[in-house]
DNA sequence: AATTATGTTGCGGT
DNA sequence: AACCGCAACATAAT
């Protein structure tokens, strides 16, 4: 169930095992995954993959020019690519045991490519909420406009930031999960953001101070940066074949940790219900 | 064995 | 515009 960072982390190794490759033959088991579309095969069968692209947790791939052809990928909770070329299984999503990927297609293969050279992309998704969808430019377009700003981003513009905020009532975590306010932070970079910004999850969000909403940006950033940099925390026990294991949650400090000492002050990391999510917090360190 | 939770987001209704 | 609750679905944990 991937944030941003996951997200980056399969579009990465997707790109360079997909860049220049010829979709020679599609599959789809479950139509739902690809929006119902009955000419998705026919449409893209032919069609050379030139780059992927991302905003927020959607990825985009795109094809020559001239096709004014792209596909949307949004992996939702469960959704999960797997490789396979003669070098073995790539894999990409969320936790995966060998179990997984062993013996593909399985019973939650939506989707399988082979490419020119051979080689298989697998979509898997257990609870179907994912898609792939064939958009134009113009929807490409309209798609990317609905996405907020990137606190990975470089010109993350923190006082626009903090100005919309005092818009908003409801607590802050929410208006932190509103990927059209701010994109890629989910449930788990959430609270590790705000606990290192030290704000309390239940926070109105027009109470949010200014040097508050700076220290939650500027985390929000690093926490992802760093999760980017190990390869995402989804993939507990495999990312790819030459046996990397991408790993974040070694540095969790209070996603999952309820009952467990903080580690800033000692005093027990609470769990509760925020914005209809189980949000983590220390009740000593987060005001 | 039934209920509850799961890392996402879109929709319909206030 | 902002906001709330729920739905989409399958499985694991309580």
């Amino acid at each position: 169930m991937p944030e941003l960072p996951e997200v980056e982390t399969v579009r990465m190794q997707l790109l360079h095992k997909l860049k220049d490759k010829r979709i020679k033959k599609i599959e789809v088991f479950e139509r739902k995954c690809v929006n119902n579309n009955k000419t998705f095969e026919k449409t893209l069968v032919g069609k050379t993959i030139r780059n992927i692209d991302r905003i927020g947790k959607l990825m985009i791939f795109s094809f020559n020019d001239e096709d004014n052809l792209f596909m949307l990928v949004h992996l939702k909770m469960t959704g999960q690519f797997f490789f396979i070329d003669k070098k073995g299984v790539t894999g990409g999503g969320h936790s995966i045991s060998p179990a997984d990927w062993q013996g593909l297609p399985n019973k939650h293969t939506r989707v399988a490519f082979t490419l020119n050279d051979k080689s298989t992309l697998y979509f898997n998704d257990m609870r179907k909420f994912g898609y792939l969808k064939l958009a134009t430019a113009k929807e490409v377009t309209s798609a990317k406009n609905k996405f907020g700003p990137e606190p990975i981003h470089k010109d993350f513009d923190v006082l626009d930031f903090t100005k919309k905020l005092k818009r908003r009532k409801t607590p802050i975590k929410a208006a932190l999960l509103d990927q059209s306010f701010i994109a890629g932070l989910g449930n788990i970079y959430v609270d590790e953001t705000l606990f290192r910004a030290a704000v309390r999850p239940t926070r109105r969000s027009d109470k949010v101070t200014k040097s508050e909403a700076a220290k939650i940006a500027h985390f929000g950033g690093e926490v992802m940066n760093k999760s980017i940099s190990v390869g995402g925390t989804t993939f507990q026990h495999f990312v790819d074949t030459s046996g990397k294991t991408g790993n974040y949650t070694e540095h969790l400090q209070v996603f999952g940790k309820q009952n467990t000492p903080c580690q800033k002050c000692g005093q027990l990391i609470k769990k509760i219900r925020v914005a209809g999510r189980g949000t983590h917090y220390c009740p000593h360190c987060q005001k």
